[in-house]
DNA sequence: AAATCGGGGAT
DNA sequence: ATCCCAGATTT
């Protein structure tokens, strides 16, 4: 009976995937560095925003020597705007990886793939499954939400849930693992969306607990956060005959390897204050006069909001560290370096 | 187990 | 405004 039903979801899955199956560009040849560098880029983030930075990304690096070979600054260039900037650089790092450990040979085996940066359980079951056609499985967000919705799963997020889904989604995989996991995916993200899921056209209606128990509005349950702390923070555009300031953030950690204009935490009260401007800046190295605000910049972030206010600087006196993190910058010359999507804006409003 | 890590699309 | 996205890594 459950080698029937499993024969059977696979079976109407590959059918409606033939018909039904999204055409994406990093499905037309299937070699590893493509379905590697798509999967990255695809963690937590939409097929529709992926797609320009995968066409672009492949076009600056066309092979895995290209991208090993890289700058991490180019690297971390095409990847602006993307966000979770650790995928960019451990993407470049397991490069650097494979090309000297693996002699360029991109692994094909679950143990290697699964030392290289960035690549986890899922993404290793994907490159497996979608790159190389071996039966692996995988758990996405899509696959979570069709398997708790197909299945009835009613309990709550966490690493036990986990543990059931990925048996579930192992029990699944046919021989035909690439057309099969392509199909989970397509089917979570265009019928069995997280909301207003479209049952009526679904090949596995007939299947589905969740359905039968019209639990599918309600499925998968999910636990509510808090509200977000608020960061209120400065950045300063100094200007030095005609060029400003910038440093490199520290490799690790939020916006790590970025560039930003100088950025501190303030209190609220300093805003306001017009003299005590000066007191703004305690790690700069080095005095500067502050100007007027000329930019406020509100951004919401995984697990804090910022408000971030941009002043106008006159350099005055002292001098910054001298090394290949803090540089003066001509406006043409900022568009070399990689900013965050916050402080692009702060790039755009000088330049237009 | 919980926190960290971006930015935007959809509603 | 909230939810969530082809998750991984660190604490």
């Amino acid at each position: 009976m459950v080698l029937k039903t499993k024969s059977d979801i696979s079976r109407r899955l590959l059918r409606w995937f033939k018909a039904h199956g999204r055409d994406l560009p990093w499905r037309s040849a299937f070699s590893p560095y493509t379905v590697w560098v798509s999967e990255i880029m695809l963690q937590q983030t939409q097929v529709e925003t992926v797609i320009p930075y995968y066409r672009r990304f492949l076009s600056s690096f066309p092979t895995i020597q290209a991208l090993a070979k890289a700058p991490q600054d180019l690297v971390l260039k095409q990847w602006e705007g993307l966000g979770y900037y650790s995928r960019a650089r451990n993407l470049h790092r397991a490069a650097k990886q494979v090309v000297e450990a693996f002699n360029g040979r991109f692994p094909d085996q679950m143990d290697a793939l699964i030392t290289l940066p960035g690549i986890g359980k899922s993404t290793a079951g994907a490159i497996l499954s979608l790159a190389y056609n071996q039966p692996f499985p995988i758990l996405d967000g899509n696959v979570k939400r069709v398997l708790t919705r197909l299945f009835a799963l009613r309990a709550l997020p966490g690493a036990g849930l986990d543990k059931i889904l990925w048996a579930y989604s192992a029990s699944l995989v046919p021989s035909d693992a690439r057309s099969f996991n392509s199909a989970l995916m397509d089917l979570g993200a265009t019928v069995c969306r997280p909301r207003n899921p479209v049952c009526g056209l679904c090949p596995l209606k007939t299947l589905c607990q969740g359905f039968e128990q019209h639990l599918q509005e309600l499925l998968p349950l999910k636990k509510k956060r808090g509200p977000l702390p608020l960061r209120v923070q400065s950045a300063l555009v100094i200007w030095k005959n005609k060029r400003v300031f910038i440093r490199k953030r520290p490799v690790k950690g939020l916006l790590g390897g970025l560039w930003e204009f100088p950025e501190e935490a303030i209190k609220k009260a300093n805003l306001t204050g017009g003299t005590k401007r000066l007191e703004i800046y305690q790690n700069l190295g080095f005095q500067v006069n502050v100007g007027e605000a000329i930019l406020k910049i509100r951004q919401t972030f995984t697990h804090f909001k910022l408000e971030l206010h941009i002043f106008n600087a006159e350099y005055h006196s002292g001098s910054p560290p001298r090394d290949k993190n803090h540089r003066w910058v001509s406006l043409a010359g900022l568009r070399e370096f990689p900013f965050s999507a916050s402080h692009k804006k702060i790039v755009e409003a000088l330049s237009g």
